[in-house]
DNA sequence: CTGAAAGCGCTTACAG
DNA sequence: CTGAAAGCGCTTACAG
C-alpha cells in the first residue's frame, strides 16, 4: 500500500526459525548446544545438579542455597538457556498466566472505537498487578479446517465483550469451558457479568432534548444485527437488536419518549450505521436532516457517530444546537474538544474494564465470585444540546 | 472505588478451579470423566481409535474419511472434549500462534495514548490475517523472585514498542532470543526496525511556524528520560533524551530553527511533560506563555499534549492562532475536531502497525527479512497555526 | 487411511 | 537443602 512512500534501508536474509525436527527454535550457544536447544536439563548436566534444582532456581528461590542459585543462574546464562520454556511450564503447571479479551469479528474492529482501548486500559490496569499478560482473540470468519484462535489460545480464562445474541462464535467461547465474564452482553447463566446502566444514561438523553422542546428524535444506531444494515430501520428490526447494549438505550430512548407523550414509530426514526465510525455518523444525520417533519434532536448511540453528526452540522451550515442538537454517548476523553463540546452519556469505560478484568482474576483464584454488575451512566451536558 | 455507586445483583459461590493434582481444570462431563478432565486419549479410548487419529481429525482433516472424522468430533462434544490442550500443543509443535508486543512500563499506559490503540490495531490487521492472536506484555517493576511477564510468555514472536535507551527491561525481551521487530527505538544490529520520519515531520512542523514570523518557540515534550520529570529541561537533559524518537524530533524542530537563524538554547525552549495526556499538555502551556519573551509558537510533541495546550489557550482566553499558535504531532481522528481544528503532523499510525507485524510475521515464516522501513509524515495545515 | 511409539521441556510431591 | 521419578497432553514421522 505504502510500498511507494516506504524507504527500505537494508536487506538481509531472514535468520529463518532454523527448527530441528520436532524441536523449537535452534540457538548457537554455549557448548552443550550442537543445533540443538539448550534446556534446563542441559543446565543441570553442565552443573552436575538435578533438573528440579535448575528449575526451583527460577521458581522457589527459597528453595536452595543464593550462592547455588547465583551459580546456576550464571552457567543458564553463560549457556545461552532463556530460562524455563513457557509452553511447557504451562503444560506442567496447567495455567498459562494470561487472559484473554474475546472480540467479536475481527480483532482490529476492537480499536475503531477509542472506548474500546480505554475498556482494555483498564482489564490492562487490573490484570498486569495480577501478574497476567492479556491475550486479544479475534473471531474471524471461521475456517472449518483450521481450529479457531480462540480454540487455540492458551489463557487462563476469558472476558468476552460486545457479542450478538446468536452470534455462532459465542457458543464456541463459551464451550471452551474456560472461567469467563462477559462485558456489555446479554447475560448467561453462570457467567458473570459486568454491564453499564445504559438504559438509564439513554433515557437521561433523551429526556433532555425532550425538555428542550423537540417533538420528533432521531437516533443514531450502531448497528442492530450481525448483518449491519446502513439506513432507517424498520419497527421490526429495531424490536429484535441483536446486541443486549442496543437494546438497552433504544428501551431508554423509547422509555423517554413516551413519557414526553410521543409516540415511538411515529416520532421518533431510527437509523442503523453498519459501522461505529464519525462517518457513518455524518451520513445518518445528512439523511436524517432530509426527513420532514426534521427530527432536530439527535440521539446517537456512540460519541463517534456523534462526531459524525456534528461534523455534518457543521459543513451543511446547520447551528448546533439551535438548529440540530445533538447528544452522544460513551464521554469520549474527546467529547469536550469538538465544536461545540458535546453533550454526551459518560459510561466509566476504565473502570469496566477493571471490574471485568477483577471478576475473572477471582475466578481463577478460587475466589467467591461476585454476580453481575451494574456501573452507573450520567448525562454531562455541554453545548451540543 | 465505585462500590457505592455500584449495583451488585446476585451472588454466588465461586466455581473454582477444581484442580486435579497436577491437573488443569476439571470438568464434569461425559462417561470418561471421573473428575479428571477430558483429554484426546480419552475420546480415542471411547472410539476404539488411535489418538493420532483423534489429533488429525483436529488438526488434517485430510488424513481421515470425512465419515471418522465426523464420529470423532460428535463423540469429543458429547464426552465434554474441549480440543487439543493449547499448552501441549504449543509445546508439542514448538510454536504458539501468539505475538506478542511489548511496552515500556505498565501496561496500561500503552493505551493511555489513543495512538497506541491505532498502533495495535494496525498488528492487529495483520497478525489476525496470518492467523496469530495477539499478547499484550507489559514490564511492570521487577520483582527479582518471580520471572518478569516477558519471560514467561508464550509467543513466537515480539513487536517491541518504544523503549527508552538503557531500559533494562530491554535487554530482557532480547535476551529471550525471540524472533524481534523494533518500532520507534533506537535501532539494535540483526533487529529489523519500523519507524516514521520523525525529524523530517517536526522539521516541517516548525518551520512552518517560522515562516509564519515567530522568534521564539516553546516544545512541550514528551518525558525525556526514564526518569520522566515535569518542567523547563537544560540544554544537557535535552540533548541526552533517552528516546529516539524523541530525539529525531528534537533534531528536526532544531534543524528548522537554525536554518531560519533562531539560537537553539536562547530562542527556543523545552518543557518536559513526564506524562503524554491533555492535562500535562496544559500545564506546559501555561507554564510557557508566562515566559518572557514569550514563546508565542508552540511545537508540541504529540496531538495528547497539543490537545492540553489548546485547551489551556481556550481557558486563559488566549486567541489561537493568532495570539498562540499550536502544532501537534500524530494527527490522530479527534485532531480535526478541536477548536480550532489541530495543524499537526501526520504519521501513518495504523500502517506503522501493520509494517511491524509483517516483518515480524516474515521472520515466523522464514522468509527473508526486509531491513528497517522509514514511514513518510507530513504536516496537515488546519487552522491552529 | 490408521495406529504404536517416542518425546516436546518442564514442575511437583516426595524421599532422603 | 538436593535429587530421582512420574507425568502434564499432545503431534509427528513412520510403518503398516
Amino acid at each position: 500500500m505504502y510500498a511507494d512512500r516506504v524507504a527500505v534501508k537494508g536487506r538481509r536474509s531472514g535468520r529463518g526459525r532454523g527448527r530441528a525436527a520436532g524441536g523449537r527454535r535452534a540457538r548457537a550457544a554455549g557448548a552443550a548446544a550442537r543445533g540443538r536447544r539448550v534446556t534446563l536439563k542441559d543446565v543441570a548436566a553442565a552443573l552436575g545438579v538435578a533438573p528440579s534444582t535448575v528449575s526451583n532456581a527460577y521458581n522457589r528461590p527459597d528453595q536452595l542455597s543464593a550462592e547455588l542459585r547465583e551459580r546456576i543462574l550464571a552457567t543458564a546464562e553463560a549457556m545461552g538457556y532463556q530460562g524455563p520454556d513457557p509452553a511447557a511450564r504451562s503444560l506442567r503447571r496447567g495455567v498459562s498466566n494470561a487472559i484473554g479479551v474475546v472480540y467479536p469479528s475481527e480483532l482490529s474492529y476492537a480499536f475503531t472505537d477509542p472506548a474500546a482501548a480505554l475498556f482494555i486500559e483498564g482489564i490492562a490496569l487490573e490484570a498486569e498487578q495480577a501478574g497476567y499478560a492479556l491475550m486479544l482473540i479475534g473471531t474471524p470468519p471461521r475456517d472449518e479446517a483450521s481450529l479457531a484462535p480462540v480454540r487455540t489460545a492458551n489463557v487462563d480464562g476469558v472476558v468476552v465483550h460486545c457479542f450478538a445474541d446468536g452470534d455462532p462464535h459465542f457458543d464456541e467461547v463459551l464451550a471452551r469451558g474456560l472461567p469467563a465474564v462477559m462485558v456489555d452482553n446479554t447475560g448467561v447463566d453462570g457467567v458473570p457479568h459486568v454491564a453499564i446502566d445504559d438504559e438509564g444514561g439513554a433515557r437521561e438523553a433523551a429526556a433532555h432534548l425532550l425538555r428542550r422542546g423537540h417533538r420528533r428524535l432521531g437516533v443514531i444506531s450502531m448497528d442492530l444485527a450481525l448483518d449491519a444494515r446502513r439506513g432507517v430501520a424498520g419497527p421490526e428490526r429495531v424490536a429484535a437488536a441483536s446486541y443486549a447494549a442496543v437494546r438497552a438505550r433504544l428501551a431508554g430512548y423509547r422509555a423517554a419518549a413516551e413519557a414526553a407523550g410521543l409516540d415511538w414509530e411515529r416520532d421518533v426514526v431510527v437509523y442503523e450505521c453498519p459501522e461505529n465510525v464519525p462517518e457513518e455518523g455524518a451520513r445518518a444525520a445528512a439523511a436524517l436532516l432530509e426527513l420532514l417533519p426534521r427530527p432536530a434532536g439527535i440521539l446517537a448511540m456512540s460519541d463517534q457517530l456523534a462526531f459524525g453528526a456534528l461534523a455534518h452540522a457543521q459543513e451543511a451550515g446547520l447551528a448546533v444546537p439551535d438548529e440540530v442538537a445533538v447528544v452522544g454517548f460513551d464521554d469520549l476523553p474527546s467529547a469536550r474538544r469538538t465544536t461545540p463540546p458535546l453533550t454526551t452519556v459518560h459510561q466509566p469505560t476504565v473502570e469496566k474494564g477493571r471490574w471485568a478484568a477483577r471478576l475473572l482474576i477471582a475466578q481463577l483464584r478460587g475466589e467467591r465470585a461476585e454476580g453481575s454488575v451494574v456501573l452507573p451512566t450520567h448525562l454531562v451536558v455541554r453545548e451540543s444540546a
